[in-house]
DNA sequence: CTCCTACCCGAACGATCGTTAGGGTTCAAT
DNA sequence: ATTGAACCCTAACGATCGTTCGGGTAGGAG
Protein backbone atom coordinates (compact mmCIF):
# COMPACT_ATOMS: atom_id res chain seq x y z
CA UNK A 1 0.00 0.00 0.00
CA UNK A 2 2.12 2.90 1.27
CA UNK A 3 5.23 4.04 -0.86
CA UNK A 4 7.18 3.39 2.38
CA UNK A 5 6.07 0.05 3.47
CA UNK A 6 6.62 -1.25 0.14
CA UNK A 7 10.24 0.28 0.02
CA UNK A 8 11.00 -1.50 3.15
CA UNK A 9 9.67 -5.01 1.84
CA UNK A 10 11.65 -4.36 -0.93
CA UNK A 11 14.92 -3.05 0.71
CA UNK A 12 14.77 -6.48 3.40
CA UNK A 13 14.57 -8.27 0.10
CA UNK A 14 17.50 -7.15 -1.17
CA UNK A 15 19.44 -7.33 2.29
CA UNK A 16 18.07 -10.86 3.00
CA UNK A 17 19.29 -12.05 -0.42
CA UNK A 18 23.04 -10.50 -0.09
CA UNK A 19 23.86 -11.57 4.03
CA UNK A 20 21.30 -13.66 4.71
CA UNK A 21 18.08 -13.54 6.72
CA UNK A 22 20.39 -13.74 10.39
CA UNK A 23 23.05 -11.77 8.68
CA UNK A 24 21.03 -8.65 8.19
CA UNK A 25 19.82 -6.70 11.67
CA UNK A 26 17.03 -4.29 11.95
CA UNK A 27 19.62 -2.02 12.48
CA UNK A 28 21.20 -2.42 8.77
CA UNK A 29 17.54 -2.54 7.40
CA UNK A 30 17.07 0.86 9.28
CA UNK A 31 20.05 2.21 8.06
CA UNK A 32 18.82 1.63 4.28
CA UNK A 33 16.00 3.07 4.69
CA UNK A 34 17.74 6.23 6.52
CA UNK A 35 15.55 5.77 9.70
CA UNK A 36 15.99 4.61 13.12
CA UNK A 37 15.58 1.07 13.99
CA UNK A 38 12.95 1.50 16.48
CA UNK A 39 10.96 3.66 13.69
CA UNK A 40 10.79 0.34 10.92
CA UNK A 41 7.66 -0.67 13.77
CA UNK A 42 5.42 1.60 12.72
CA UNK A 43 5.87 -0.64 9.55
CA UNK A 44 6.12 -3.77 10.89
CA UNK A 45 5.45 -5.90 13.84
CA UNK A 46 8.22 -8.19 13.87
CA UNK A 47 11.68 -9.36 11.40
CA UNK A 48 9.61 -12.38 10.46
CA UNK A 49 7.30 -9.89 8.89
CA UNK A 50 9.68 -9.02 6.13
CA UNK A 51 10.93 -12.68 6.19
CA UNK A 52 7.46 -14.25 5.56
CA UNK A 53 6.34 -11.08 2.98
CA UNK A 54 8.93 -11.87 0.42
CA UNK A 55 8.67 -15.38 0.45
CA UNK A 56 5.07 -14.91 -0.34
CA UNK A 57 5.72 -12.62 -2.97
CA UNK A 58 8.27 -15.48 -4.41
CA UNK A 59 5.68 -18.43 -3.84
CA UNK A 60 3.15 -16.12 -6.05
CA UNK A 61 5.64 -15.24 -9.10
CA UNK A 62 6.90 -18.75 -9.97
CA UNK A 63 2.90 -19.93 -9.41
CA UNK A 64 1.87 -17.31 -11.33
CA UNK A 65 4.68 -17.84 -14.19
CA UNK A 66 2.73 -21.68 -14.10
CA UNK A 67 -0.12 -20.19 -14.06
CA UNK A 68 0.41 -18.36 -18.11
CA UNK A 69 1.16 -21.40 -19.61
CA UNK A 70 -2.12 -22.51 -21.83
CA UNK A 71 -3.19 -25.78 -20.90
CA UNK A 72 -4.19 -27.02 -24.19
CA UNK A 73 -0.68 -26.80 -25.39
CA UNK A 74 1.66 -29.99 -26.11
CA UNK A 75 3.53 -31.26 -23.05
CA UNK A 76 6.75 -30.56 -24.11
CA UNK A 77 6.23 -26.57 -25.16
CA UNK A 78 4.46 -26.39 -21.54
CA UNK A 79 7.75 -27.59 -20.34
CA UNK A 80 9.52 -24.92 -22.30
CA UNK A 81 7.56 -22.25 -21.32
CA UNK A 82 7.91 -23.52 -17.79
CA UNK A 83 12.04 -23.01 -17.77
CA UNK A 84 11.45 -19.64 -19.37
CA UNK A 85 8.75 -18.68 -16.69
CA UNK A 86 10.70 -19.92 -14.06
CA UNK A 87 14.18 -18.33 -15.23
CA UNK A 88 12.31 -14.89 -15.90
CA UNK A 89 10.55 -14.65 -12.55
CA UNK A 90 14.77 -15.53 -11.22
CA UNK A 91 15.45 -12.71 -13.44
CA UNK A 92 13.24 -10.24 -12.78
CA UNK A 93 12.94 -10.71 -9.24
CA UNK A 94 16.47 -12.06 -8.29
CA UNK A 95 16.14 -10.89 -4.88
CA UNK A 96 12.54 -11.95 -3.78
CA UNK A 97 13.84 -16.07 -5.55
CA UNK A 98 16.87 -15.68 -3.94
CA UNK A 99 15.16 -15.10 -0.12
CA UNK A 100 12.54 -17.59 -1.50
CA UNK A 101 14.75 -20.61 -2.26
CA UNK A 102 17.49 -20.33 0.56
CA UNK A 103 16.25 -18.46 3.37
CA UNK A 104 12.62 -20.48 4.14
CA UNK A 105 14.17 -22.45 6.86
CA UNK A 106 14.38 -19.29 8.79
CA UNK A 107 10.86 -18.81 8.42
CA UNK A 108 9.14 -19.96 12.00
CA UNK A 109 5.48 -21.80 12.78
CA UNK A 110 2.59 -21.94 11.17
CA UNK A 111 4.24 -19.65 8.06
CA UNK A 112 7.17 -21.87 7.63
CA UNK A 113 4.49 -24.84 6.93
CA UNK A 114 2.92 -22.51 4.59
CA UNK A 115 5.73 -21.72 2.42
CA UNK A 116 7.29 -24.97 2.19
CA UNK A 117 3.64 -26.28 1.14
CA UNK A 118 4.07 -23.91 -1.63
CA UNK A 119 7.34 -24.70 -2.63
CA UNK A 120 6.15 -28.42 -2.62
CA UNK A 121 2.72 -27.83 -4.93
CA UNK A 122 5.02 -25.86 -7.49
CA UNK A 123 7.34 -28.78 -7.81
CA UNK A 124 4.47 -30.84 -8.25
CA UNK A 125 3.32 -29.09 -11.30
CA UNK A 126 6.25 -29.44 -12.51
CA UNK A 127 6.48 -33.15 -12.36
CA UNK A 128 3.06 -32.91 -13.93
CA UNK A 129 4.35 -31.91 -16.87
CA UNK A 130 6.95 -34.51 -17.48
CA UNK A 131 4.31 -37.32 -16.28
CA UNK A 132 1.76 -36.13 -18.94
CA UNK A 133 4.69 -35.75 -21.56
CA UNK A 134 5.21 -39.35 -20.98
CA UNK A 135 1.85 -40.62 -21.20
CA UNK A 136 0.93 -38.82 -24.39
CA UNK A 137 3.84 -39.80 -26.18
CA UNK A 138 5.73 -36.40 -26.29
CA UNK A 139 8.55 -37.90 -24.27
CA UNK A 140 9.72 -41.21 -24.50
CA UNK A 141 7.35 -43.70 -23.15
CA UNK A 142 9.91 -45.03 -20.99
CA UNK A 143 11.27 -41.70 -19.21
CA UNK A 144 11.51 -42.13 -15.67
CA UNK A 145 9.71 -38.96 -15.28
CA UNK A 146 10.00 -38.48 -11.42
CA UNK A 147 13.80 -38.33 -12.14
CA UNK A 148 13.63 -35.51 -15.18
CA UNK A 149 11.55 -32.98 -13.11
CA UNK A 150 14.39 -33.74 -10.40
CA UNK A 151 16.88 -33.24 -12.61
CA UNK A 152 15.11 -29.78 -14.49
CA UNK A 153 13.98 -28.34 -11.45
CA UNK A 154 17.13 -28.87 -9.37
CA UNK A 155 19.12 -26.98 -12.59
CA UNK A 156 17.02 -23.84 -12.00
CA UNK A 157 16.36 -23.75 -8.75
CA UNK A 158 20.09 -23.22 -9.04
CA UNK A 159 20.06 -20.56 -11.06
CA UNK A 160 19.40 -17.25 -8.58
CA UNK A 161 23.63 -18.18 -7.74
CA UNK A 162 24.40 -16.94 -11.65
CA UNK A 163 21.53 -15.49 -13.65
CA UNK A 164 22.75 -11.57 -14.37
CA UNK A 165 19.48 -9.74 -13.59
CA UNK A 166 19.92 -8.33 -16.95
CA UNK A 167 20.23 -11.45 -19.12
CA UNK A 168 17.64 -12.30 -21.50
CA UNK A 169 16.74 -15.29 -20.28
CA UNK A 170 14.46 -17.31 -22.98
CA UNK A 171 17.17 -17.80 -25.06
CA UNK A 172 18.70 -19.06 -22.23
CA UNK A 173 15.78 -21.15 -20.49
CA UNK A 174 15.13 -22.90 -24.40
CA UNK A 175 19.25 -23.68 -24.38
CA UNK A 176 18.44 -25.53 -21.26
CA UNK A 177 15.10 -27.22 -23.11
CA UNK A 178 17.02 -28.11 -26.29
CA UNK A 179 19.73 -30.02 -24.33
CA UNK A 180 16.86 -31.57 -21.98
CA UNK A 181 15.18 -32.78 -24.64
CA UNK A 182 17.46 -33.64 -27.16
CA UNK A 183 20.52 -34.55 -24.90
CA UNK A 184 24.22 -34.09 -25.84
CA UNK A 185 25.17 -36.97 -27.42
CA UNK A 186 26.98 -36.49 -30.78
CA UNK A 187 24.71 -36.55 -33.95
CA UNK A 188 26.19 -39.87 -35.76
CA UNK A 189 25.14 -42.98 -33.90
CA UNK A 190 27.48 -45.41 -33.35
CA UNK A 191 27.48 -47.24 -36.76
CA UNK A 192 27.58 -44.17 -38.96
CA UNK B 1 44.19 -34.67 16.18
CA UNK B 2 42.51 -35.36 19.12
CA UNK B 3 39.06 -36.82 19.21
CA UNK B 4 37.47 -34.11 20.98
CA UNK B 5 39.01 -31.36 18.60
CA UNK B 6 37.32 -33.50 15.12
CA UNK B 7 33.71 -34.13 17.02
CA UNK B 8 33.50 -30.65 17.43
CA UNK B 9 34.04 -29.76 13.56
CA UNK B 10 31.65 -32.36 12.89
CA UNK B 11 29.00 -31.26 15.03
CA UNK B 12 29.96 -27.35 13.56
CA UNK B 13 28.91 -28.77 10.18
CA UNK B 14 26.04 -30.52 11.45
CA UNK B 15 24.73 -27.49 12.95
CA UNK B 16 25.94 -24.85 10.42
CA UNK B 17 24.08 -27.25 7.84
CA UNK B 18 20.89 -27.84 9.79
CA UNK B 19 20.11 -23.93 10.83
CA UNK B 20 22.86 -21.99 8.99
CA UNK B 21 26.02 -20.18 10.34
CA UNK B 22 24.45 -17.09 12.06
CA UNK B 23 21.73 -19.41 13.28
CA UNK B 24 24.13 -21.55 15.16
CA UNK B 25 25.53 -19.77 18.68
CA UNK B 26 28.51 -20.87 20.36
CA UNK B 27 26.19 -22.11 23.10
CA UNK B 28 24.20 -24.42 20.79
CA UNK B 29 27.77 -25.85 19.91
CA UNK B 30 28.22 -26.39 23.58
CA UNK B 31 25.13 -27.76 24.11
CA UNK B 32 26.06 -30.02 21.56
CA UNK B 33 29.13 -30.83 22.99
CA UNK B 34 28.12 -31.60 26.15
CA UNK B 35 30.20 -28.44 27.55
CA UNK B 36 29.97 -24.75 28.52
CA UNK B 37 30.47 -22.67 26.03
CA UNK B 38 33.72 -20.83 27.15
CA UNK B 39 35.24 -24.34 27.04
CA UNK B 40 35.11 -24.10 23.39
CA UNK B 41 37.97 -21.67 22.66
CA UNK B 42 40.20 -24.58 24.26
CA UNK B 43 40.33 -25.96 20.56
CA UNK B 44 39.29 -22.78 18.75
CA UNK B 45 40.02 -19.49 18.17
CA UNK B 46 36.85 -18.33 16.58
CA UNK B 47 33.86 -19.30 15.37
CA UNK B 48 34.83 -18.19 11.52
CA UNK B 49 37.50 -20.84 12.15
CA UNK B 50 34.92 -23.73 12.56
CA UNK B 51 33.09 -22.46 8.99
CA UNK B 52 36.17 -22.26 7.39
CA UNK B 53 37.59 -25.91 8.12
CA UNK B 54 33.86 -27.36 6.98
CA UNK B 55 34.48 -25.29 3.79
CA UNK B 56 38.00 -26.88 3.41
CA UNK B 57 36.62 -30.48 4.18
CA UNK B 58 34.11 -30.00 1.47
CA UNK B 59 36.33 -28.47 -1.05
CA UNK B 60 39.03 -31.12 -0.86
CA UNK B 61 36.18 -33.82 -0.91
CA UNK B 62 34.64 -32.53 -4.02
CA UNK B 63 38.35 -31.91 -5.89
CA UNK B 64 39.61 -35.72 -4.88
CA UNK B 65 36.38 -36.94 -6.29
CA UNK B 66 37.44 -35.16 -9.20
CA UNK B 67 41.17 -36.57 -8.68
CA UNK B 68 39.99 -40.05 -8.68
CA UNK B 69 38.62 -39.90 -12.83
CA UNK B 70 41.04 -41.94 -15.06
CA UNK B 71 42.24 -39.39 -17.64
CA UNK B 72 42.10 -42.15 -20.69
CA UNK B 73 38.51 -42.30 -19.96
CA UNK B 74 36.74 -40.87 -23.01
CA UNK B 75 35.08 -37.42 -22.45
CA UNK B 76 31.40 -38.83 -21.56
CA UNK B 77 32.91 -42.06 -19.08
CA UNK B 78 34.62 -38.80 -16.96
CA UNK B 79 31.39 -36.92 -17.16
CA UNK B 80 29.49 -39.86 -16.12
CA UNK B 81 31.99 -40.61 -13.08
CA UNK B 82 32.11 -36.88 -12.25
CA UNK B 83 28.28 -36.63 -11.77
CA UNK B 84 28.54 -39.90 -9.71
CA UNK B 85 31.64 -38.60 -7.11
CA UNK B 86 29.90 -35.44 -6.64
CA UNK B 87 25.95 -36.96 -5.69
CA UNK B 88 28.67 -39.80 -3.84
CA UNK B 89 29.92 -36.85 -2.09
CA UNK B 90 26.88 -35.12 -1.15
CA UNK B 91 25.61 -37.89 0.01
CA UNK B 92 28.09 -39.04 2.22
CA UNK B 93 28.92 -35.99 3.78
CA UNK B 94 26.20 -34.42 3.58
CA UNK B 95 26.21 -31.95 6.00
CA UNK B 96 29.84 -30.26 4.91
CA UNK B 97 28.68 -30.64 1.43
CA UNK B 98 25.77 -28.76 2.67
CA UNK B 99 27.88 -26.06 4.14
CA UNK B 100 30.20 -25.96 1.44
CA UNK B 101 27.44 -25.04 -1.24
CA UNK B 102 25.33 -22.38 0.90
CA UNK B 103 27.37 -21.16 3.87
CA UNK B 104 30.12 -19.35 2.15
CA UNK B 105 29.53 -16.22 1.84
CA UNK B 106 29.97 -15.89 5.66
CA UNK B 107 33.58 -16.71 5.38
CA UNK B 108 35.47 -13.60 5.93
CA UNK B 109 38.64 -12.10 4.43
CA UNK B 110 41.40 -13.76 2.82
CA UNK B 111 39.50 -17.51 3.27
CA UNK B 112 36.67 -16.11 1.65
CA UNK B 113 38.57 -15.20 -1.44
CA UNK B 114 39.87 -18.95 -0.88
CA UNK B 115 37.06 -20.83 -1.01
CA UNK B 116 35.58 -19.16 -3.78
CA UNK B 117 38.51 -19.53 -5.85
CA UNK B 118 38.21 -23.21 -5.10
CA UNK B 119 34.56 -23.01 -5.75
CA UNK B 120 35.24 -21.96 -9.50
CA UNK B 121 38.45 -24.22 -10.05
CA UNK B 122 35.59 -27.19 -9.50
CA UNK B 123 33.11 -25.44 -11.87
CA UNK B 124 36.28 -24.80 -14.31
CA UNK B 125 37.55 -28.88 -14.15
CA UNK B 126 33.91 -29.81 -14.62
CA UNK B 127 33.04 -27.53 -17.88
CA UNK B 128 36.95 -28.32 -19.36
CA UNK B 129 34.62 -32.24 -19.66
CA UNK B 130 32.65 -30.79 -21.38
CA UNK B 131 34.76 -28.80 -23.79
CA UNK B 132 36.77 -32.04 -24.16
CA UNK B 133 33.67 -33.93 -25.00
CA UNK B 134 32.80 -31.73 -27.64
CA UNK B 135 36.08 -31.34 -29.62
CA UNK B 136 36.99 -34.99 -29.37
CA UNK B 137 33.90 -35.89 -31.05
CA UNK B 138 31.82 -37.46 -27.99
CA UNK B 139 29.56 -34.95 -27.62
CA UNK B 140 27.60 -33.34 -30.67
CA UNK B 141 30.13 -30.54 -32.34
CA UNK B 142 27.69 -28.07 -32.22
CA UNK B 143 27.08 -28.21 -28.17
CA UNK B 144 27.16 -25.22 -26.26
CA UNK B 145 29.62 -26.74 -23.91
CA UNK B 146 29.49 -23.68 -21.48
CA UNK B 147 25.73 -23.86 -21.31
CA UNK B 148 26.02 -27.83 -20.87
CA UNK B 149 28.26 -27.58 -18.01
CA UNK B 150 26.05 -24.79 -16.13
CA UNK B 151 23.00 -26.77 -16.59
CA UNK B 152 24.57 -30.15 -15.10
CA UNK B 153 26.51 -28.43 -12.40
CA UNK B 154 23.61 -26.87 -11.52
CA UNK B 155 21.23 -29.79 -10.84
CA UNK B 156 23.83 -31.49 -8.83
CA UNK B 157 24.82 -28.08 -6.90
CA UNK B 158 21.08 -28.30 -5.79
CA UNK B 159 20.91 -31.91 -4.70
CA UNK B 160 21.89 -31.63 -0.96
CA UNK B 161 18.57 -30.43 -0.34
CA UNK B 162 17.18 -33.62 -1.95
CA UNK B 163 19.69 -36.68 -1.31
CA UNK B 164 19.05 -39.24 1.48
CA UNK B 165 22.01 -40.22 3.02
CA UNK B 166 21.90 -43.44 2.65
CA UNK B 167 20.65 -43.57 -1.10
CA UNK B 168 22.35 -45.40 -3.77
CA UNK B 169 24.51 -42.34 -5.40
CA UNK B 170 25.47 -44.21 -8.26
CA UNK B 171 22.54 -45.42 -10.15
CA UNK B 172 20.81 -41.82 -9.70
CA UNK B 173 23.81 -40.43 -11.11
CA UNK B 174 23.48 -42.63 -13.66
CA UNK B 175 19.95 -41.97 -14.51
CA UNK B 176 21.11 -38.29 -14.61
CA UNK B 177 23.84 -38.83 -17.16
CA UNK B 178 21.71 -41.04 -19.32
CA UNK B 179 18.90 -37.87 -19.29
CA UNK B 180 21.63 -35.38 -20.15
CA UNK B 181 22.83 -37.06 -22.64
CA UNK B 182 20.01 -38.99 -24.49
CA UNK B 183 17.52 -36.35 -24.02
CA UNK B 184 13.69 -36.77 -22.79
CA UNK B 185 11.93 -36.89 -26.72
CA UNK B 186 10.13 -39.73 -27.60
CA UNK B 187 12.27 -42.00 -29.47
CA UNK B 188 10.54 -41.45 -32.91
CA UNK B 189 11.61 -38.94 -34.68
CA UNK B 190 8.55 -37.04 -36.30
CA UNK B 191 8.63 -38.90 -39.75
CA UNK B 192 8.04 -42.22 -38.07
C1' DC C 1 -8.27 25.71 13.94
C1' DT C 2 -8.62 21.02 14.65
C1' DC C 3 -8.24 16.39 13.73
C1' DC C 4 -6.27 12.36 11.47
C1' DT C 5 -2.93 9.82 9.23
C1' DA C 6 1.60 8.83 8.24
C1' DC C 7 5.90 9.03 9.71
C1' DC C 8 9.92 9.54 12.65
C1' DC C 9 13.12 10.32 16.98
C1' DG C 10 15.67 9.03 21.03
C1' DA C 11 16.26 6.29 24.83
C1' DA C 12 15.89 2.34 26.91
C1' DC C 13 14.65 -2.85 27.87
C1' DG C 14 16.19 -7.64 28.53
C1' DA C 15 18.32 -11.10 26.08
C1' DT C 16 21.86 -13.12 23.70
C1' DC C 17 26.02 -12.78 21.13
C1' DG C 18 31.30 -14.13 20.63
C1' DT C 19 35.10 -13.98 23.40
C1' DT C 20 38.42 -13.72 27.44
C1' DA C 21 40.44 -14.97 31.87
C1' DG C 22 41.88 -17.56 35.74
C1' DG C 23 41.58 -21.44 38.04
C1' DG C 24 40.67 -26.58 38.45
C1' DT C 25 40.54 -31.74 37.20
C1' DT C 26 42.22 -36.07 35.17
C1' DC C 27 45.74 -39.05 33.74
C1' DA C 28 49.54 -41.02 31.26
C1' DA C 29 54.51 -40.33 30.94
C1' DT C 30 58.73 -39.36 33.28
C1' DA D 1 56.27 -37.58 43.02
C1' DT D 2 56.20 -34.32 39.48
C1' DT D 3 55.22 -32.69 35.25
C1' DG D 4 52.59 -31.49 31.17
C1' DA D 5 49.00 -32.02 28.07
C1' DA D 6 44.19 -32.21 27.37
C1' DC D 7 40.13 -30.84 28.92
C1' DC D 8 36.70 -28.36 31.48
C1' DC D 9 34.30 -24.74 34.74
C1' DT D 10 32.51 -20.27 36.32
C1' DA D 11 32.12 -15.57 35.74
C1' DA D 12 32.29 -11.83 33.40
C1' DC D 13 33.30 -8.41 29.35
C1' DG D 14 31.44 -5.23 25.80
C1' DA D 15 28.74 -5.38 21.91
C1' DT D 16 24.77 -6.09 19.44
C1' DC D 17 20.37 -8.08 18.97
C1' DG D 18 14.97 -7.39 18.29
C1' DT D 19 11.60 -4.81 20.35
C1' DT D 20 8.92 -1.23 23.15
C1' DC D 21 7.47 3.31 24.29
C1' DG D 22 6.24 8.13 24.81
C1' DG D 23 6.64 11.97 22.54
C1' DG D 24 7.04 14.86 18.25
C1' DT D 25 6.55 16.79 13.31
C1' DA D 26 4.30 17.56 8.77
C1' DG D 27 0.45 18.03 5.87
C1' DG D 28 -4.09 17.28 3.93
C1' DA D 29 -9.23 17.01 5.17
C1' DG D 30 -13.10 18.53 7.85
Amino acid sequence: MSTRRSQLTREAARLFAEKGYHGTSIGDLAKAMGVQKGSLYAHISSKQDLLYETMREGADAFHAALDAIPDELPATEKIRLALRGHLRVVAEQLDVATVFVQEWRYLEGERRKEILGERRRYEERVRALFREGRELGDLRTDLDDGTAALLTLSAVNWAYTWLQPGRDTDELADRFYALLIDGMRGYATPGA
